[in-house]
RNA sequence: GCGGGCAUAGCUCAGUCUGGCUAGAGCGUCGGUCUCAUGAGCCGAAAGUCCCGAGUUCAAAUCUCGGUGCCCGCACCA
């Protein structure tokens, strides 16, 4: 039996933070542990390049795609290794492999007739000559009236839209109008491979697996795209599909064959052959594309590729008390971890006991430093270093002869590696590390030195293969480690079973060094990577400049006012307050991110912020200069975003004295309440 | 609105599919103890309404129904 690894392949347009990083160390710790069993495997791993989003990057920031993802792959990579994971292949899906092997796939299963044509109608943009994806669409949401809706979504309202829902679309290519033109797709019929599929054995693949695959099954497959109308991505190899590429997750997938093809000659010893046990690692988000599209690709081309056998879909982890966010930039990310100066084997340590096997499960620097401290410096980290220190001290640097075997359960762990239960195996490493500190203690060699110092000696001799076990076990998961511990015991490098089982006597053992360094700068540490605590509300020191009554409405001005970067309109209930003499060329604070809104025809694109304490009614006033944004403690950020007046009725603001508060907390800015009111602003 | 998920000790998590020892582990806390070791080690203890309620069963954290709270996906409305 051979074993064929791979892990989800990450997207390059962003730096992969932790959460990413848990599919792609569990492959690397279970090749480890194959080949510390001595099985033939090969890993492979590497970057998927293609797609809307990195194109939508691109175009915002005017380089080629190419040059985004070859920023992304280089990043990608750096952090791999560095986190200490070695794959076989490491390669991108933007190869040439990739490009032939994706076509002759594709052109297979349209003559195998699992492929059907579909016409839609889309959008077209005359003067870049192109069909636009949704996202390459902008114009007015039909909801909110935000002007910048894009075609898929709209910021302002947060609702999904259809491009052809934008009121006055336009093209973000040309800023031309787009047409709705004809366009063609090709569709895989997954209806027609479902029962195929429906035959894969998923004994082991883990429980999310199954079950999400078995929801698909039954709201029945249907017939999925795999071509879009992008530049970006393999193309299609057929007469009118000039103008498309393939849809990314149709390549994504076939990465795996074509970066393995691309490094190894063997390849189809791997990906046709007979005793090969194709194991796949990834975060549960990618389980359809491996449990169904991927297959049915596979399936369908009739050929006789290797078919996947287990996939292990790992659930989310948290970062603190919120989620990781690439796009809101909240966690930990690849490369600060190697800023924090904690060691990759620490990180794959902390990643392992605490791996989201069976439920989402949370990152907090707090619990990375209780477990560095307590766990692998006091437990592991000390019995390494207290029994080799000993052993130089004492022994002039070396082991002795035993005198009883040195016995340890490493077959449980061994089978919780093999069950990929990797959380359950460390567990129980660190377990019989707990009890090879028992055995020092309970043995007291600091006092057989003396009385017996052959009793003593041989069980340090002991202690020191205990030591060893536990060494060769946990390599898969702290790999460098590992070899610090083995050098540090005067042993080779190596870890397979017969080093596992093989008791070392007589040894010239190294220079004893710490392993662990205490971590205790954690606060600083979480500080500096929390999530800047966002001030909700955008509130600006803005000017009137003009003042007139609504025509429709009694109680109601419009106001023009300046707010430094613009001009805009606001109305306000303020008629049985204000003349509006007293009103005008007031510097007053409005709220600028507020989602316009239409009041009796009249368009309001803010709020005036006022002070109401029974009838009196007084708008907040401010010295400072126009356009200035009002900052309150304890919030490091302005949002920018656009929200409803719902979510503006939950903030709780108050004006007391001479300063505003939100949610409690204090302006930094002094304000001027007009009438010298205090109370609830409105 | 439709669909899915989750709720277990102070904290982080196992256990639930397939009902069954006294509901577990690590950390933290408290008590005791050793001195080889990086203020490390070892022994022990306390700590749980398994979210709430009902049902099935000889037996429910586990199965069924209802409720509450949180999360995710999809859709619709203004």
């Amino acid at each position: 039996m051979k074993y064929l690894v791979t892990s989800a392949l990450p997207y390059v347009n962003n730096i992969p933070h932790l959460g990413n990083l848990i599919p792609v160390i569990s492959a690397d710790i279970y090749t480890r542990y194959l080949r510390l069993k001595g099985e033939k495997v090969l890993s492979v791993l590497g970057t998927d390049e293609h797609g809307t989003t990195t194109e939508t990057i691109a175009l915002k920031n005017n380089v080629t795609e190419k040059e985004i993802v070859d920023k992304y792959f280089k990043i990608h990579k750096e952090i791999y290794e560095w986190f200490n994971c070695d794959y076989d292949c490491f390669g991108r899906t933007s190869n040439n492999e990739t490009k032939e092997t994706v076509q002759e796939i594709f052109l297979k299963l349209k003559e195998n007739n699992y492929l059907q044509e579909q016409e839609i109608k889309q959008y077209y943009d005359e003067k870049a000559k192109r069909f636009l994806s949704d996202r390459f669409i902008e114009g007015t949401c039909p909801h909110c009236k935000y002007e910048e809706a894009r075609g898929d979504q709209c910021d302002a309202c947060q609702k999904l839209l259809n491009p052809t829902d934008l009121i006055k679309p336009k093209s973000k290519l040309s800023d031309a109008e787009p047409v709705l033109k004809k366009t063609k797709h090709y569709y895989l019929k997954l209806n027609e491979l479902q029962r195929e599929l429906e035959k894969i054995n998923k004994e082991e693949w883990t429980e999310n697996a199954k079950s999400v695959t078995k929801a698909w099954f039954k709201e029945g497959l249907k017939p999925r795209a795999i071509t879009r109308d992008l530049k970006w991505g393999i193309p299609v190899p057929e007469k009118g599909y000039e103008n498309k590429v393939f849809y990314v997750w149709f390549d994504a997938p076939i990465g795996y064959i074509g970066i393995t093809k691309e490094k190894r000659k063997d390849w189809e010893d791997w990906w046709f052959g007979k005793d090969v046990k194709l194991i796949q690692f990834m975060g549960k988000d990618n389980i359809p594309f491996h449990s169904i599209m991927f297959p049915a690709s596979l399936i369908g081309r009739k050929k006789g590729f290797k078919i996947v056998d287990v996939i292990d879909a790992n659930e989310y982890i948290n970062y603190e008390n919120t989620k990781f966010s690439k796009s809101r930039g909240i966690g930990v990310f690849g490369d600060n971890a190697k800023e924090t100066g904690i060691e990759a084997d620490i990180w794959r340590y902390y990643l392992t006991i605490n791996r989201p096997e069976t439920s989402d499960t949370t990152f907090t620097w707090e619990d990375l430093q209780d477990k560095n401290n307590n766990e692998l410096l006091g437990n592991l980290g000390n019995l390494v270093n207290r029994t080799l220190s000993f052993i130089k001290r004492n022994f002039n640097s070396k082991t002795g002869r035993l005198k009883e075997k040195p016995e340890l359960e490493v077959q449980e762990v061994l089978e919780l590696y093999k069950k990929r239960n990797f959380k359950e195996a460390l567990k129980k490493i660190m377990h019989l590390s707990k009890k090879a500190n028992n055995e020092f203690q309970t043995r007291e060699p600091w006092k057989t030195k003396n009385e017996d110092p052959e009793k003593c000696l041989a069980d340090l001799t002991l202690i020191h293969n205990l030591i060893k076990k536990i060494t060769v076990l946990i390599q898969p998961i702290m790999p460098n480690k590992a070899d610090e511990i083995m050098t540090q015991l005067g042993l080779e490098k190596k870890y397979d079973l017969e080093v596992l089982k093989k008791d070392y006597e007589e040894i010239k053992i190294g220079k004893p060094k710490a392993l662990f360094k205490k971590i205790e700068t954690i606060n600083e540490l979480k500080n500096k990577y929390s999530p800047k605590k966002k001030c909700p509300l955008k509130i600006k020191v803005g000017k009137i400049t003009n003042i007139k009554k609504h025509p429709e409405a009694d109680k109601l001005y419009i106001e023009q006012v300046d707010i430094g970067d613009k001009k805009i309109q606001i109305i306000s209930g303020l008629v049985e307050h204000y003349e509006p003499k007293n009103l005008l060329n007031k510097k007053i604070l409005v709220v600028e991110n507020l989602k316009p809104a239409k009041i009796r025809g009249e368009k309001s694109e803010g709020m005036l912020l006022a002070v109401q304490e029974k009838e009196k009614v007084g708008v907040l006033e401010s010295s400072e200069d126009i356009g200035n944004i009002i900052e309150f403690e304890g919030y490091e950020e302005t949002n920018q975003e656009i929200i409803d007046i719902k979510e503006f009725q939950k903030i709780k603001l108050f004006a007391k004295k001479n300063k505003l508060y939100l949610n409690e907390a204090k302006s930094s800015q002094n304000i001027k309440i007009d009438k010298e009111i205090k109370g609830v602003v409105k």
